[in-house]
DNA sequence: GTCTATACACCGATAGAC
DNA sequence: GTCTATCGGTGTATAGAC
């Protein structure tokens, strides 16, 4: 029982490195895009040789995965520090969701691309990385439900406007704002198909 | 003069060995990807070796070139032969317009990640080719001039939202029709926001 | 124009010493 | 845990024969 606080200190040690080697991972896929992502340059990020990172990750496609879970992971957090400041009208609520959303898609176009596309040859997110994405969805449902946004249609609607507002802000004017500021227009938009106060134009 | 005709054959046979060469890379993007086009895979799809390529390309970034060209071309003839039939109804033009892109996008995954995403690690298209994606631009000003759609933001607004469903249905729904089926309400969604019927709501 | 042969660089992964 | 050495494979591109 002397012997645990030892364990402990290790598998904390451990866990550092892991983090370590993930940051590094982060950095080359910034730097270079996800083709560039390969074990050298990682290993050389950290201070490592390519086969070390062994030791961590049973292949470069679990690296991959685990990069796959955090992007959501941090999504979902941020959304989840955003929950103790929504704003009561709905408009403004989803104003703000938008408007995180495209910050943290448009600021990172490489994580919206293994978050929205698929970037990366082969890769097919593990069933443990996906459940961080599954959650983000039924918040996002929990969500409009809250705001009574109750069409069946909306939330397939709202990822397709932000997701096209992210995509065409990262394909078209990486890093400036001729989507991003269209925010609120498609926010006015959305909400005159769906929102609570208005019937939609023709019911199907 | 009498060699004229046989340089005309001697064109003309080439071009269609070019035409060759990319069907075969439409054929190999198609069922491995983009990271699958290969000089090799495209080479053994027309039977030749690989080297043989340089006889008709410069190099593989050339045929992807070459690829996006025909891609944005192909688009921009599909909608001068959709001029000849299109409705006077601004919804029903509107409607036509994003039914043929969501059937050429959502219908061709790959080619739709050629025109509006970056699936090719270090390929940026040549002013030449990038020459189709201008043209099929400025038909889409012209159009919403046609209709009386004269707000500015009214071709970005429309460009991210067709994106966006196009994303959306390749990435989370392949083959499917999960956003497919909400471009009428895409399109009541857009012109509650810009149609030359209605006001916006809050004019900036 | 198309071939064979080959140069050159780089990838992921494993074996085995320390 | 991290290293060196290395295997087997992939890719683009060029040289030179036919």
């Amino acid at each position: 029982m002397l012997g645990a606080p030892n364990v402990d200190r290790q598998t904390r040690r451990r866990d550092e490195t892991r983090r370590e080697i993930l940051d590094a991972a982060w950095a080359v896929v910034r730097e270079s895009g996800w083709s560039g992502l390969t074990q050298r340059a990682v290993a050389e990020r950290v201070g490592m040789r390519a086969p070390s990172l062994y030791g961590h990750f049973s292949s470069q496609m679990a690296i991959v995965d685990a990069m796959f879970g955090q992007a959501w992971a941090e999504t979902d957090a941020a959304y989840d520090e955003l929950d103790t400041r929504m704003p009561e009208d709905p408009r403004e609520a989803l104003l703000l969701v938008a408007n995180v959303w495209l910050e943290l898609m448009a600021g990172d176009p490489e994580r919206n691309a293994l978050m929205n596309q698929r970037p990366v040859p082969g890769f097919t997110p593990s069933a443990d990385s996906y459940t961080y994405a599954v959650q983000s969805m039924e918040r996002l449902h929990r969500f409009f439900d809250r705001i009574g946004v109750t069409d069946p249609d909306a939330p397939d609607l709202w990822t397709a406007l932000l997701a096209g507002l992210a995509s065409q802000q990262n394909a078209n004017d990486p890093g400036g704002e001729r989507w991003r500021r269209l925010v609120p227009r498609a926010v006015d938009m959305f909400l005159s198909e769906v929102g609570p106060t208005t019937r939609r134009r023709k019911p199907r």
